[in-house]
RNA sequence: GGCCCCUUGGUCAAGCGGUUAAGACGCGACCCUCUCAAGGUCGAAUCAUGGGUUCGAUUCCCGUAGGGGUCACCA
């Protein structure tokens, strides 16, 4: 008779440590009282999700907040999914969105920290040995069970309307002997090895999560796979292991994995550990027929965070979107908050939402609003040189050309108590200030009804218009020079509209028209100072033999 | 289908046994020394449903409906 000890060395012949050993080699953390260490743990895909985003701001927000550690761990046991440079990708559009590690891989070329490696393909030696403990004990054992056969009997499940899975009588490889199980490996029988569960199907578990609250659930019964048959460990495995052994204290992920938890906390009772704290947070929606679902990779472009950096969107407004969706006192906290980044916010798990949000375009484009007013000219520059560098070169050459003129246009209206809120997307500047430049500048004046007074405007620049004056000298002057054309101010053009060609108002709209095509700008005084005397009057020529 | 979770205006939401049921986005109206963008004022719009418990339920309990998640050698 074969002992249980002997198959587990049969099994993994090479696997010499034991858990203890890695219990030492991993110690507690030396940590303040209250500290979360929690981490993110992304498939090296290369695509970020929004949710994912989402998930990793808040993680990283609740582990800074606590003087925690925040790391990264890179989950590649399923060598399907894993692509070239996935790593790279992740690092780097995270730390767009500010988001960086303190441990595991935290740029291009640097690890960090020392409860690693923090690549699961790296662990293996790990996981086998966690393995080979249950093994040793009988709480595990190998099956032989082929994907034909595990089909057989879910179609035999279903056709009983029994519960679907390997458990109890249905987990055939159970009941095998230690010798029929040795016989079959020497055969070279392919297997993985499932977990003995001690669950009882009728046993109600709660347990209380740091979001969702009490949650209680049957006990699990399956026998789960917890070693693939290429010797790596299934999602729940090396979630016990490295959890465990990283010493997170909170698992923050999305909550499709409630469902998983009877499995997660079976096997830390297995092993005897204390489970982490588990927060689960709720994905974030998008509305479509009147249904609600999880935004998805494959169906919605906006799923992508890449997609906010090709539009244009200043990163900064999409986290703090994220943030008025993560704990609802963080939208009052940052209006009444001019200079502060979103990642000082003391978040609360329990003011998360249970239930997922809609995300919500017209919220995002007004808080990128709200920044884009916020920030100084300066720095609105930058994002805007940044985007078109990337995206449209020709603009970027026209926009960077003389860097002080484009702050200049940029910062109207803007060092003022209710700063200017017009530019929502760095993508916007073009097509808001093109005009201001000669390169850009068209004779496309498309409103032919329009009526200006070419003579007017051209007497009104040539011999009154002065850049030098203050904007309420600006406008005195104009309606000074109003009175010889019969125009009048606005009041008293409405009180007495006949009596007048028009207001001061209509030659500011005649001059802005024909100094930007169009009917709407902003202050026409800081545009006019900006183009200076000369081009105004090029313009006005120019209009006047174009019209 | 089994198991689990969720349900306040169009959206994000506050509320935690007694409120005229906050606030924000969006929407509408009006006001505003040059137009817009803003800003200001006002407005329309919500407790899924049926039973309990209670002097009193949006708040607590149960059922119903609707929605979501999950049932892989994927995470």
């Amino acid at each position: 008779m074969m002992t249980d000890k002997e198959l587990a060395d049969l099994i993994f012949p090479n696997i010499t440590k034991t858990v203890e050993d890695y219990e030492k080699m991993y110690p507690e953390r030396n940590l303040p009282e209250g500290a979360i260490v929690t981490r993110y743990a992304p498939s090296p895909t290369g695509y970020i999700h929004i949710g994912a985003l989402y998930q990793s701001f808040v993680s990283q927000a609740f582990a800074r907040q606590t003087n925690g550690i925040f790391f990264l761990r890179v989950e590649d046991t399923d060598t399907k999914r894993t692509i070239d440079n996935g790593i790279h990708h992740i690092i780097n559009g995270l730390k767009e969105y500010n988001v960086t590690f303190d441990e595991g891989q935290i740029d291009d070329d640097n690890y960090k920290g020392d409860y690693g490696p923090y690549v699961q393909s790296e662990r293996k030696e790990i996981y086998q040995t966690f393995v080979k403990h249950l093994l040793e004990r009988g709480l595990a054992y190998p099956c032989f069970c082929s994907p034909e056969e595990l089909d057989a009997i879910r179609a035999k499940q279903e056709k009983l309307k029994a519960r679907i899975g390997y458990y109890g009588p249905w987990a055939t490889c159970r009941n095998l002997s230690n010798d029929q199980r040795a016989e079959r490996i020497k055969n070279g029988d392919p297997f993985i090895i499932r977990l003995k569960s001690p669950g009882n199907f009728n046993n109600k578990k709660t347990l209380v999560d740091a979001i969702k609250g009490k949650l209680s659930f049957p006990e699990n019964d399956m026998d789960l796979v917890i070693c693939k048959s290429d010797g790596l460990p299934t999602y729940h495995f090396a979630h016990l292991v490295d959890d465990h052994l990283m010493r997170t204290t909170h698992v923050i992920r999305g909550d499709e994995w409630v469902a998983s938890l009877p499995i997660h906390v079976q096997l830390f009772e297995v092993f005897g550990f204390n489970p982490p704290t588990y927060c689960h947070i709720a994905p974030i929606a998008k509305m479509e027929d009147g249904k609600v679902r999880k935004i998805s990779k494959r169906k919605d472009p906006e799923a992508a965070t890449s997609y906010y950096h090709e539009l244009g969107v200043p990163l900064e407004a999409v986290k703090l979107y994220l943030g008025t969706l993560a704990n609802s006192g963080f939208e009052p906290w940052y209006t009444s908050n001019p200079a502060v980044k979103a990642e000082e916010y003391v978040f609360e798990f329990s003011k998360m939402s249970k239930s997922p949000a809609i995300f919500d375009l017209d919220k995002l484009n007004f808080i990128c609003k709200e920044y884009m007013a916020k920030i100084s000219a300066k720095e609105v520059y930058e994002g805007i040189a940044g985007y078109f560098k990337e995206f449209d070169n020709d603009f970027y050459e026209i926009f960077t050309k003389d860097p002080e003129y484009s702050t200049a246009f940029l910062n109207i209206e803007r060092e003022q108590k209710k700063p200017r809120k017009d530019l929502a997307y760095y993508s916007d500047a073009k097509k808001e200030m093109w005009y201001m430049f000669d390169e850009l500048f068209t004779n496309s004046w498309e409103d032919k009804e329009y009526k200006v007074d070419v003579e007017m405007l051209k007497d009104y620049v040539a011999n009154y218009y002065d850049s030098t004056k203050t904007q309420q000298e600006w406008f005195d002057d104009m309606a000074e020079f109003g009175k010889k054309y019969n125009y009048a101010t606005t009041k008293e053009y409405k009180a007495n509209p006949d009596a007048f060609a028009g207001s001061i108002g209509n030659i500011c709209e005649m001059l802005r028209y024909v100094v930007t095509t169009k009917h709407q700008s902003p202050s026409l005084y800081d545009i006019l100072k900006l183009l200076g005397k000369e081009r105004i009057l090029n313009r006005v020529e120019n209009f006047a033999s174009n019209i």
